[in-house]
DNA sequence: TTGTAGGCGTTATCAA
DNA sequence: TTGATAACGCCTACAA
C-alpha cells in the first residue's frame, strides 16, 4: 500500500482565487459561486459585474476545491492493455464521444498487458479519486480495482469479474464466419486462434456451424501478433490436405497469414478463401481487402461509458452483449 | 466562459478519512499524514500502530486533499487529434513511460482535428488544474492554451505557438525519401503531398535532393487519408511520362496509392517504386511491405513528456527536433 | 437576492 | 517524535 508518492515539485503557480474576484467585484465569495454554478438566484447586474471580473482576472473555478467539497471528481478512470493498438483506440473514441457532453474527462492508464501493470495502473487511476471507469480486456482473474465506490464496467475481460459488462457475441461471430467460408463454397477449413476467452467462444461458435453442416476443421494457435499468424498459416499449408478456407481469430494475424499465402503463390480468395476477425482498420488496407467480423469498437466504449455514469449517478445498469457483423470485402469474394 | 457544469450526480461514496484512522490510532492527524508521507520522523511502534488501522480501513490519502494544499494535482493533460490515429497511439505510449515512474498521471482530450475542438478541449483539461501537458500536432494559430503556469509541449504543431516544442526534421525525410529511389535507379519521379506544413516541409526536402540531381518532379496532392492516396495516384498515373518513383507523404495514404498501383496491373517496385513517410505500424502490413520514412513517435512521447516535467520543476527546458530515419522495406528493394 | 460561516481531506508550520 | 492549528479553494445551508 503506502506508495509513497513524494513529489520534490514545487507547487504550480495558481490563478487567481474565487476570493480575489468576490472583493474586486464587491460582492461575496458565495455569490461568486453561484454565478458559475447556480443558474438563477443571482441578479443580472451582480452576475455581469462578477463575470467582468472574473473574465478580467482569467477565473475559472478550480475543480480542485469544487470537487472537494461535492466528493466527485468528474474524472472516468480508464485502464486499456495498449493504447496503441487500434480497435482500442476506437473504444476509446466512443467512450470520449459520451463524456465529452457529460462533463467528465478520461484518466488513462495502460496496463502494458500485463496484470501486475493492470493492478498498478489501477491504483494510479484510484489515487485520483476517478468517480468511475472502464476497464478494457482485464486480465485479472480476481476481484475488480474497486475500492470505494465500484462504478466500473468492463469490455471484454477474460474472466467475468465486474458485474456490470460490455461484451461481444463471440461465438456468433466465430458462426458468422464459418457461414461466410460455406457460402463462397468452401469445404476444407481451418481455425488460426489464440489463447484466451476469447478466441475459444470464436471457436466454438465456428465449430458449431460446421458440425451443423457436417464437417470438421483443422486448427493451430498463434498470439495475435502478425507473425505468429504467418508461422501458423505455414504450418497449416504443409499438412495435407490443403485447405481452402481460414478463419483466423484477429485481423493482425490475418495479415500475417495472408503474407504466408502470396508467399507459397496461392491466391487469396481463389485457393484460400480468408474471414478475419475484429474489423480492424487494417482490414482495409490488406491485399486483398479482409473480410472480417466486425467489433463495433466505437459503441462498445460507448456503452461502457454509458453505464458507468449510470452506477455513478445511482441508476440501475445492465451488462450488455454487442452482435458481431460479417464485412464482406475481396478475401471471400470476387476481387 | 461561464461552463456551467451543474453536474446533478450524487456525491461518490468516501472511504475513510484521515481522521479516522488517527481516532482509532490514537495518534493525530498529522502523524498519519507523516507516515505516509515522509519516511522520517515518526517512531517505527507509532507508524506500525497507524499502518495497522490505514490497511483495516482501507485508508488511502485522497490527492483531492493533497493536491489542495500542494497546490499540484499530479496531471497532465494530453491533447491529441484523434485517438485511433496509431501514430498518435505511439506517441502516448512514450509519454505514459516517462510519467509513469514519475506519479503523473495523464488526463486525456481529443481535439478531433479541429480547432474549436482543440480549444474545447483545452478547457476541459485545464479545469482540472493539470500541472502541464502536452499537445499533439495543434491546429491553433493563436496563444497556447495555457493561462496560469504555461507548461505546455507542442508536438509537431502546425504553427510554431508554444516556446517548447517536439519536432521531427521533415524536410530531412524528404531528402532521405529522395536519395532512396535515386538509389533505385528512378528518375521519374512524383510527389503525393497533402495540406499543411509538415507535407511543405518533406516536399522541400525532396525538392532539394532532386534539384541537386538534377531532376524535376511531378506533384498531387490529397489528404492523408487512404482513398485519397488512390484518387490521386490514378491521376499521376494517367498523365505521360508515367512515373517509376513515388514519395507518398504519410503511409495510409501511401496504401491508396499501392491500391491504385495494383488495379492498373503495376508492379511495386518493378515498374514504381514506392516510398511513404511515418513508418506507421500499418507500413509492414502492405503488399508489397512499404519503404517508410520512419517518425520515432515514441522517443518524441517520451520527450515531451519529460520537457513538460522539466517545465514544472522549473528547470531549463529546450525544444528538440528529431531526424527521422529510412526503413528500407520490399516497396523500393527486392521481395 | 445576498452574506455569513462551517466544512470537505489533506499538508505544513510551529510549538511542545 | 508528536500535536494543535491554520491554510488550500470552493460550495452550501442558513440567516438576513
Amino acid at each position: 500500500m503506502r506508495e509513497t508518492t513524494v513529489s520534490p515539485l514545487p507547487p504550480v503557480a495558481r490563478g487567481s482565487g474565487i476570493r480575489e474576484v468576490a472583493r474586486l467585484a464587491g460582492v461575496s465569495t458565495a455569490t461568486v459561486s453561484r454565478v458559475f454554478n447556480d443558474a438563477a438566484s443571482v441578479s443580472p447586474d451582480t452576475r455581469a459585474r462578477v463575470l467582468e471580473w472574473a473574465t478580467a482576472l482569467r477565473y475559472e473555478p478550480s475543480s480542485l476545491g469544487r470537487n472537494l467539497v461535492r466528493g466527485r471528481s468528474e474524472l472516468l478512470g480508464l485502464i486499456v492493455p495498449n493504447v496503441s493498438f487500434p480497435l482500442y483506440g476506437e473504444m476509446l473514441g466512443g467512450i470520449e464521444a459520451v463524456l465529452g457532453g457529460r462533463g467528465m474527462s478520461i484518466l488513462l492508464a495502460s496496463s502494458d498487458d500485463d496484470p501486475v501493470g493492470e493492478l498498478t495502473a489501477a491504483r494510479k487511476v484510484l489515487r485520483h479519486a476517478v468517480d468511475g471507469g472502464v476497464i478494457i480486456n482485464s486480465r485479472l482473474s480476481t476481484t475488480p480495482p474497486a475500492p470505494r465506490g465500484l462504478h466500473w464496467v468492463q469490455i471484454s475481460a477474460e474472466h467475468a469479474g465486474l458485474p456490470c459488462r460490455v461484451e461481444l457475441d463471440n461465438e456468433a461471430g466465430g458462426w458468422l464466419a464459418a457461414l461466410e467460408l460455406l457460402r463462397v463454397g468452401r469445404r476444407r477449413l481451418t481455425y488460426l486462434g489464440a489463447p484466451g476467452r476469447e478466441s475459444r467462444e470464436r471457436e466454438r461458435g465456428f465449430a458449431g456451424a460446421l458440425s451443423k453442416a457436417g464437417l470438421t476443421y483443422r486448427r493451430a494457435e498463434g498470439d495475435y501478433s502478425e507473425l505468429s499468424g504467418t508461422w501458423a498459416a505455414d504450418a497449416l499449408l504443409a499438412a495435407e490436405p490443403a485447405p481452402d478456407g481460414l478463419f483466423v481469430a484477429g485481423d493482425l494475424m490475418a495479415a500475417g497469414a495472408l503474407r504466408a499465402l502470396h508467399r507459397r503463390g496461392l491466391r487469396v480468395p481463389a485457393d484460400v478463401a480468408v474471414v478475419g476477425f475484429d474489423d480492424a482498420v487494417i482490414a482495409s488496407l490488406l491485399y486483398p481487402r479482409l473480410t472480417s467480423i466486425r467489433q463495433p469498437a466505437h459503441a462498445m466504449g460507448a456503452a461502457a461509458a454509458e453505464l458507468s455514469l449510470r452506477l455513478i449517478a445511482g441508476l440501475p445498469a445492465e451488462s450488455v452483449t454487442f452482435a458481431p457483423e460479417l464485412v464482406r470485402r475481396e478475401s471471400t469474394g470476387p476481387p
